[in-house]
DNA sequence: CTATGATGATTAAACGATTAATCAAGAATA
DNA sequence: TATTCTTGATTAATCGTTTAATCATCATAG
C-alpha cells in the first residue's frame, strides 16, 4: 500500500523529477546511462505511473466506454470480449455500462462514463434511439441501415447466406421465424432470407412473439428447412420439433444466428449464422482510436461480412416428399 | 469539448476557487446565499468535476475493478450485470477484465487494473489459482471450500435442492451428470446431490467429457430423473433424449443449473438452480467496500443459498415403470 | 474601548506526472 | 581565443481538485 512515485526513484538515485520521468517515457534528452539506472530501479521498487497524475496532465485517461443495452444477453459479452482484447492492444481499459434497454438507462450510462473521465465511448444503442454525445468521441454500434451507425455486421447479407446455404442443399419450402416485428436487426435479417427465396422458393414467416407455427402441419404441408433469427428461437424449433416427433434435421433443417454456447450443447449441434465478432470489436476501437487522436481520414462507417458455421442442424435434403403420417 | 472546471465557475462569480470546492462538496465554512449561488451556475454550465483531479487528490479513483475467467461463459454476465448495479449504488464504476481462464491472464488482468488505478478488486478465480493482491483491496468470489473465499454461491445445497426437489416428486432412480470431474464448482454440486440420495435412491454419475450415458438404455433400466450440473449439460440431454425418443419430461425430468437465458427457449422449459446472483453480487462489492473502508467489523466469508427454479421439464413420477419399446 | 469569538471567504500547498524553458559544460567551428 | 552547437540535465509551471492554514469582518463579552 506503500506509494512509489518518480519523485522517490529521483531521490533515490539523486536526479530530478523531470529526468525520471523523460526516462521512463522516452522523451527528452536523457543519457543512456542514466535511462538504464532509472528504468532498473523502477522495475526493483515495482513502479506503476499513476493514472490519475498522468491523466490530470495529458487530459488522457486511457479508458473508453463501452454502453450495451443488457450484459445478460448472451450477443453482448462475445463482443465486448473482442472490444476488451481489441482496447488491450492499444492501451486501453474498458469500463462497461449497461443501459437496461432504456433510452433513459443509455443516458445516464452515457453520463456516468463521460463523468469518469473515459477517453471516447462505443455504443450499441437501445432500440432507435438518439444517443447525444457532444461531449466525447463515440462509435456508435448498429445495423447497416441506421444511419447513425459507424460499424455494423451485415444482417442482410447474413440473412442471405442463411438461406442460400438450405437452398443450395436442396431445400424449397421454407419456415422463416421472428421473434419480435419490431426488430430492426431481426427484420434485415428476413429481408436477406427472401432476398435469395423469392421467386425461387415457397416459404413462410412467423413471428414467435404473436404466434408459433404448428410443426406437425408444416411439415406435411412440405417444410423441410426453417430459418430462425437467432440461435435461441432455433433452439425451440429444435426442441419443439423433438418433442412433437418432427426429426431434425432429418426431416427438418434449423439454422439460427450468433453462434451462442448452447448451439454445440444442443442435440443435433446447431448451424449458425454470425459476424466476425472480433473484426467487428477491432473496427469499433479502431475507429474511436483515431477519433479520439483526431486523424479525419477515418471511414465514418463501415459494415463487416457474416460467415456461417456448419453443424448438424443442417442436412443436405434427402428426398423432398410429404412425411408425417 | 470545452473545459467546464472550478476555476472557471470561480471566475464568474468573482469568488475563490476554493469556496467553489467547498460549496459543491459541502465542507468547510460556505454562506448558504453563496452555495446557492455556486450549485445554480454549476448546473447552468452542466459542471462535473474531472476524476482525475479528484483522484489525485484524494488517491480514490472510485473504480473497483472484476476480473472474470471468461466474459463469454454465460455464468459470468449474471454476476457482471449484479456487480455493476451494486457498485453504481455505492458510487463505483466498474472496470471489466478477462484473465481468460489461465493463471497468467489473472496476473496481468490484476496488475492491469492496479496500474489504472482502481480502489478495489473482485476477482472470481481461474480454477483454484491464488491471485496475489497485496497492492489492493480485494474480495474473492469462490466456492465455500475454498479458504480464500470472501463470498461463495452454495453449490453443495444446490445439488441438495436439486435431488430434494426431484426426490418429493417421487423420482428413485436418478441419473447426475457433471462434465468435468475436476471442476470443485460441479463436484460441490454432485456432493450436495449425493447428500439427499445416498442410501435413499438408486442413482450413477458420469462425467460428460468422459462418456455420455445411453439414455434409452438408462431409460430401460428404470431412470426417470436427471441433474444436470449446468443448463448447457442439462440441454444436451433434453435434446438428446429428444432425438433418441425417450420422452421428456413424460419419461425423463431434467433439472440444471445457473439460469441461463436458454432456459426458457428450450422446450420443455427447463427447471433450474442458480444463487441470487444480487445478492451475491451485494455482498462482494459491500465487502470489498467496506474493506476500502478499512471497517473492521466485516464478515471475512459468507455463503449464499441457491433457490430454484421450476419450469415444464420436472414432473411428478407418472409411473416407476420401465418404458422405452 | 479592547479582547475574544464566530463566521465566511481567501491563500497556498499539496497530489503525481508531463513538458516547455532554461542552463551548464564540453565539443566543434571560426 | 572567442563563438556557436550539442548534449544532458534541471527548474518551474501546469493539469483540476481538495484542504489546512490564514485572514478579514463584524458581533459579543469583558
Amino acid at each position: 500500500m506503500i506509494l512509489v512515485n518518480q519523485k522517490q526513484i529521483a531521490r533515490e538515485l539523486g536526479i530530478s523529477i523531470a529526468t525520471v520521468s523523460n526516462a521512463l517515457t522516452g522523451k527528452g534528452r536523457v543519457s543512456a546511462d542514466v535511462i538504464q539506472l532509472v528504468t532498473a530501479r523502477a522495475e526493483e521498487l515495482e513502479y506503476f505511473p499513476s493514472a490519475a497524475g498522468r491523466a490530470l496532465k495529458t487530459g488522457r485517461s486511457g479508458i473508453l466506454g463501452l454502453v450495451i443495452p443488457d450484459i445478460t444477453h448472451p450477443v453482448f459479452p462475445d463482443f465486448a470480449h473482442g472490444v476488451e482484447t481489441e482496447a488491450e492492444k492499444c492501451g486501453y481499459g474498458i469500463l462497461i455500462a449497461d443501459s437496461r434497454g432504456t433510452e433513459a438507462g443509455q443516458k445516464t450510462a452515457i453520463d456516468q462514463l463521460i463523468q469518469r473521465g473515459v477517453d471516447g465511448i462505443i455504443i450499441i444503442p437501445t432500440r432507435s434511439s438518439n444517443p447525444n454525445t457532444s461531449k466525447v468521441p463515440t462509435a456508435i454500434v448498429s445495423t447497416p441501415t441506421d444511419p447513425k451507425s459507424n460499424v455494423a455486421a451485415n444482417h442482410r447479407q447474413g440473412g442471405q447466406l442463411s438461406a442460400q446455404t438450405l437452398f443450395d442443399l436442396g431445400h424449397r419450402n421454407f419456415l422463416l421465424i421472428g421473434e419480435d416485428p419490431m426488430s430492426p436487426v431481426q427484420n434485415e435479417r428476413i429481408d436477406g432470407m427472401k432476398d435469395i427465396l423469392d421467386g425461387a422458393a415457397k416459404f413462410e414467416i412467423y413471428w414467435a412473439n404473436e404466434e408459433f407455427p404448428d410443426l406437425v402441419l408444416k411439415a406435411k404441408e412440405g417444410v423441410t428447412a426453417c430459418l430462425a433469427v437467432s440461435d435461441l428461437l432455433a433452439l425451440r424449433v429444435i426442441t419443439e420439433a423433438g418433442r412433437l416427433g418432427v426429426r431434425c434435421p432429418d426431416a427438418l433443417s434449423v439454422i439460427g444466428f450468433d453462434n451462442l454456447p448452447l448451439g454445440t450443447a444442443v442435440r443435433p449441434t446447431l448451424s449458425t449464422i454470425m459476424p466476425d465478432t472480433t473484426e467487428l470489436a477491432r473496427r469499433a476501437v479502431g475507429y474511436l482510436n483515431s477519433a479520439i487522436r483526431q486523424d479525419s481520414d477515418q471511414p465514418s462507417s463501415s459494415v463487416v461480412e457474416m460467415g456461417i458455421i456448419l453443424r448438424e442442424s443442417t442436412q443436405k435434403i434427402t428426398q423432398p416428399t410429404q412425411q408425417g403420417d
